[in-house]
DNA sequence: ATAGGGTTAG
């Protein structure tokens, strides 16, 4: 029937209202004229709440109706098996069922994914009985509802029984299967079903490639990738995310190129990895080429992604101001847009500045998290603002809640250990409520032997062996503290005992990009004593 | 009027 002729238009309203302020306008109105209090006026404005983002309003309505359907028990079980809280689409089933209201696969399928999201797997036994009762369970869907939630809840075996009694299967039903075990890492079983199943679509090759990605099998991934017979941008992103995650950022470069070749767009989410990749290799101009492409294409960063990548890439890549202008103009800042600034700031010495920066993100009610205040406080060591970066340590544990980890102790004592303020930096340090510190003490140490503290140097790469007997950096720094003094004996017993013990000394290894070029070079450590340490070894 | 797959990222 043609709505609009035969109701008045508040009904229609009612109706189409899909944003809270709409529902809740609707509502006023029904209620000022009356209307509210016929039964069938308020379930089209629960359906309609019910379509909100926010489950709280649908539920008001809901407690209101006298006597609810069907329809009414499946829009509230539907509402909150996709809501943040699952748990309440059972509760709903669970009343509805004690109402004795009658259930159809509409109210199966959403109560069964309410059980899938809280991994309730016993709950989904008592639907799926009713299921069965109700002679509903050959049916398609709440078939795969079923497999979904099973192979979820690792019940690997009834998902699969479930799956063969079922009167006909479509790809969905497999993928529920292949995909559960691609998100518990058991790419071996995966595979198995990807050669077993009958048909495959787009998501399952994806399922597939994601499924080797996430173990690191990198190559495997690529074969999966190179067989499939058409691919979408996601085929391409997790193929590129794993290059990234394997550190192949060369790769990830070759892949964008071979994407664009291929005429498939790339979305967001494709040119945050490949910034990234720029980032981590230094590759400015390829960087500066994404950029131009975001708008050129007017990619959308909806969430502030790329803004992010954006900046870090320009950081790292050196170019602080162009860096400062994507922050300043970028459409919108989270947390880590923020982050990411003040790390390239700090990295490029302005201390000042990623004080003000962090300074105004406050003002701006932006919430910093831990890693907030490592690029913080790691500002305040590289430009030796003491005073500063005691206000932030305190700041971060008293009002925002912070424990301090590891890398923010690592920055504290270096920033004390600079202005020689070594039995504050040991105090600290020794204040530590974690073991896994020896980096903490490595920090401390330098501090003492750059201001000549032999003793007390001496004393902490003792407590640095202890700590990390298999870690080079004890045994050259307290070779080193020994060759200092002329103590030769010394030197010769921490040699040795480097030798006997197994360790060696791991040679860093950097890439940077000269007229678009990048190029990998090894450092074999700074000083001459760290060469010398390797000469042992050959 | 309503249903089934958490694919990718700074």
């Amino acid at each position: 029937m043609s709505a609009s002729f035969l109701q008045p238009p508040i009904l229609s309203f009612t109706e189409k209202a899909t944003s809270i302020s709409e529902v809740h306008q609707a509502h006023a109105h029904l209620l000022k004229t009356g209307l509210i209090h016929h039964p069938s006026v308020a379930r089209r404005l629960l359906f309609s709440a019910a379509n909100t983002t926010t489950t709280t309003y649908a539920h008001a309505i809901f407690t209101r109706l006298q006597d609810p359907n069907t329809n009414v028990y499946n829009a509230m079980i539907r509402a909150y098996a996709n809501s943040p809280t699952p748990q309440n689409a059972i509760t709903v089933y669970t009343q509805m069922m004690n109402d004795c209201v009658v259930p159809d696969k509409y109210t199966f399928t959403s109560a069964l994914k309410g059980c899938s999201r809280i991994r309730g797997v016993e709950e989904g036994k008592q639907v799926h009985a009713h299921v069965v009762k109700i002679g509903i369970g050959s049916d398609l869907i709440v078939g795969n509802t079923l497999v979904h939630l099973y192979a979820k809840c690792g019940y690997f075996e009834v998902a699969r029984e479930v799956l063969d009694r079922m009167p006909q299967r479509d790809v969905i039903s497999w993928n529920a299967i292949l995909s559960a075990y691609v998100n518990v890492g058991l790419v071996e079983l995966a595979r198995g079903v990807f050669d077993e199943m009958p048909e495959r679509n787009l998501e399952s090759w994806n399922f597939m490639i994601s499924g080797y990605v996430a173990v690191g099998l990198v190559e495997e991934a690529r074969g999966v990738f190179d067989e499939m017979p058409v691919k979408d941008v996601v085929s391409w992103n997790v193929m590129i995310t794993g290059y990234s995650q394997a550190s192949g950022f060369g790769d990830v470069l070759v892949l964008f190129e071979e994407m664009q070749n291929a005429n498939v767009k790339p979305d967001s989410c494709t040119l945050v990895s490949v910034l990234s990749a720029c980032a981590r290799l230094g590759a400015l101009s390829q960087g500066e080429w994404v950029r131009a492409l975001v708008k050129k294409n007017r990619i959308d960063d909806a969430n502030g992604f790329l803004a992010t990548a954006l900046v870090d890439m320009y950081s790292k890549c050196g170019c602080i101001e162009k860096a400062l202008e994507i922050f300043q103009n970028a459409f919108k800042k989270d947390v880590s847009t923020w982050n990411s600034m003040i790390s390239g700031l700090s990295i490029h010495g302005f201390g000042e500045q990623a004080l003000e920066i962090f300074n105004e993100m406050l003002t701006d009610g932006v919430e910093p998290n831990e890693i907030t205040f490592i690029n913080v406080l790691s500002a305040c060591s590289h430009a030796g603002l003491l005073k500063e970066g005691r206000e932030v340590f305190d700041l971060m544990i008293r009002v925002h809640r912070i424990q301090p980890s590891v890398k923010h102790y690592g920055c504290m004592v270096d920033l004390l250990g600079r202005f020689g303020l070594l039995e504050e930096a040991e105090e600290l340090v020794k204040s530590m409520p974690m073991k896994e510190a020896s980096v903490v003490w490595e920090s401390l140490l330098g501090a003492c032997r750059n201001h000549g503290n032999v003793e007390k140097a001496e004393r902490i790469a003792g407590k640095l062996l202890e700590l990390a007997p298999e870690d080079s950096s004890g045994y050259v720094q307290l070779s080193n503290i020994h060759a200092s003094m002329g103590r030769w004996n010394d030197v010769n017993e921490v040699r040795t005992k480097m030798k006997t013990r197994g360790v060696s000394k791991q040679p860093g290894c950097s890439m940077i990009e000269v007229d678009g070029i990048v190029h990998e070079f090894f450092s074999l450590g700074s000083s001459a004593f760290l060469n010398s340490v390797n000469e042992w070894e050959g």
